[in-house]
DNA sequence: TATTAGCACTCTCGATAGGAGAGTGCTAAT
DNA sequence: ATTAGCACTCTCCTATCGAGAGTGCTAATA
């Protein structure tokens, strides 16, 4: 997929995007070798450069001032220049402190994850609940409220609350809802939607009708789990105008679904890095996106991303999602899985995870 | 607290607040003449805008270019000279249509509500949940999840659902939780955070700790009762550099909450209209915040809001809030309270619902 | 007395021009 | 293969200048 390129050039690759990502400014031959004291003259970079321009790594906006990477130049850094590094540990202190402040709630540890990731990455964050791959039938209860409406809890496997508002067909007093409320939990426990689909027979009357309705948000809340997330940070976003991209993704939740959705279809493990342009990614144009999953592989899992300019410090961020992600990951072993996984302080345990 | 304006002057007022806000650009004397072809000359306008510049209500940027409302001559301008005007009925049915579409869910139609305002307003909007005076208890849950943890599921009057995860002194089958459950909702039913704890005394082990822990939920929501709301509609803010200010405000819920918080003690039935400056609505600098009440006085409500700069259509937006509003109350009557208001707009659903 | 016409002045905004700085490609020498 | 030198290009900043719009002031008018 990539054309070879000689130490040399990845060397100056690498340069440049990272000159260019801190400056904003378009790189030329003479400042790169003046920066980083090159052992080569700018005639030789200006050589190099001209290879890097001409396979598409890097491009000129205008005919006589200096080069910036093409996405394809930003994705061969991400793959195959960039190291990651830790973040510093005093960082990793506050937001462990942070996080153990917190520890009560699925949801207080959303925003706070979206809270911690705008912050360290000058970015706007993002953080869905996390959710299985397939929702299972724990409880539900039904609550009288008045006349023929009632309110129906619904807990699902993971401890994901749903409650919706339904209106009988004939009024029914609150022991014969609690009555109902009690076989079907006695017969449903722990059934997805097609055992569901398959019990539904058993039913008649206002139990049959309640189940139809469990039916029905399980559905939906399969078919798309995103309608709860947080996200963070827009400030950060609002400088130049490559910005109003980005927001427009955030605040279109559809969007945000589909561009999440094709994301995890081509799935892997780890943090994913998306690079904006035309085609798949027009949504994301002059956009990047930096995503993992948390939780547990396949039953129980969310994501934490950043999103911002294609222009962004990805190291940083990269190691910011990862360590964010583990956090999670840990919380949710702990708290809605039976085995937990090794201690929480050590970050490095993404290895033990597989 | 208004020094008094001729019946000239208010004309030229709100002339030039309606062209300000149209164009953005300073106005002048010449351009209000022109514009709507007044029965006086440039110069008359000139020294009624020396008179306005005076008492505070306009001023210039710079010294020679044309003038600009201040927050002075917008309050002013609000509350005496705007008479309002109602929704082009076409809109008016858009909305309804829209809101009948989705009738099932509070939470659905805040989000509805929120992009309906985001749209109709070009600024952003905001929507709270609407929540009791008083939080009450209605109804409790446990389900066991794995060793000593078990989910709390507490319901509170008003259709509010609390999660909370609890881990248990020691371990606990479901059985007994039930029984618990039980026992607790028949004796805690309707009651309050101060009968709850006056009745605390008559429990004891398990059936004492989920009390005290019903009764801290129910604090911390009596407390803050904003922790959920919705808002839509940052894109349209993204233009000038006024901006910051309000995104800065929709981000920060400590923030939004504080300024709310005071708008509400300032209370009053119906619209409200804040224009930030300095002093005690610092944090709404540039902005203006228009906003109103829904649900039931005092019982069950909720808030809708516009934000945007300083510089926005004021009739336009202050009626789109009023009818968000008055529709949502009417839904709060329908769905929460037993005695519904008179007919919304639409007679049909209100008779029909009961 | 209230209004208006006329006038000199101020200030912004846009277009235009020139120069500094940085970058480029090309060629010839090393 | 690398480098020095060179002519050229293009952006950005600054200065200048006129057009346009607005102002305050004064004197004339109804």
């Amino acid at each position: 997929m990539f054309k070879p390129l000689s130490e040399r050039q990845e060397q100056i690759l690498g340069l440049l995007v990272q000159t260019y990502v801190e400056t904003g400014l378009p790189v030329g031959s003479k400042t790169l070798v003046e920066r980083f004291v090159l052992d080569i003259s700018p005639a030789t970079v200006r050589h190099e450069l001209a290879a890097l321009d001409e396979a598409g790594y890097v491009t000129q906006i205008h005919t006589s001032g200096g080069r910036i990477p093409t996405e394809f130049g930003y994705r061969y850094f991400v793959q195959r220049l960039l190291r990651d590094f830790e973040l510093p540990v005093t960082e990793q202190q506050m937001i462990r402190h942070q996080f153990h402040q917190a520890r009560t709630e699925m949801e207080q540890w959303m925003r706070l994850a979206a809270a911690i990731l705008a912050r360290t990455s000058q970015g706007a964050s993002l953080v869905t609940a996390p959710r299985p791959r397939q929702n299972r039938f724990k409880h539900l209860e039904l609550i009288s409220t008045q006349g023929r409406l009632v309110l129906l809890i619904l807990v699902l496997f993971g401890g994901e609350v749903k409650q919706q508002m339904l209106t009988l067909a004939e009024p029914a007093s609150q022991a014969r809802l609690s009555q109902a409320a009690e076989r079907l939990n006695a017969l449903l426990e722990g059934l997805s939607l097609g055992d569901l689909q398959a019990r539904l027979g058993q039913l008649s009357g206002l139990e049959e009708d309640i189940a139809r309705l469990v039916l029905d948000v399980i559905q939906r809340a399969d078919e798309r789990g995103l309608n709860s997330f947080y996200h963070d940070g827009l400030l950060n976003l609002l400088n130049d105008e490559s910005t109003r991209q980005a927001v427009r993704v955030l605040e279109e939740r559809t969007l945000l679904s589909m561009v999440l959705a094709e994301m995890l279809e081509t799935a892997g493990a780890g943090v994913q890095v998306v690079i904006g342009g035309e085609g798949r990614w027009a949504a994301l144009k002059d956009c990047a996106l930096i995503l993992s999953r948390y939780g547990v592989n396949g039953e129980l899992s969310g994501e934490v991303a950043v999103l911002g300019p294609t222009r962004m410090p990805y190291g940083r961020n990269i190691s910011a999602v990862r360590y964010v992600a583990d956090l999670m990951s840990g919380f949710v072993h702990e708290y809605y899985v039976n085995e937990p996984l090794l201690s929480l302080e050590d970050p490095r345990h993404s290895q033990a995870e597989l």
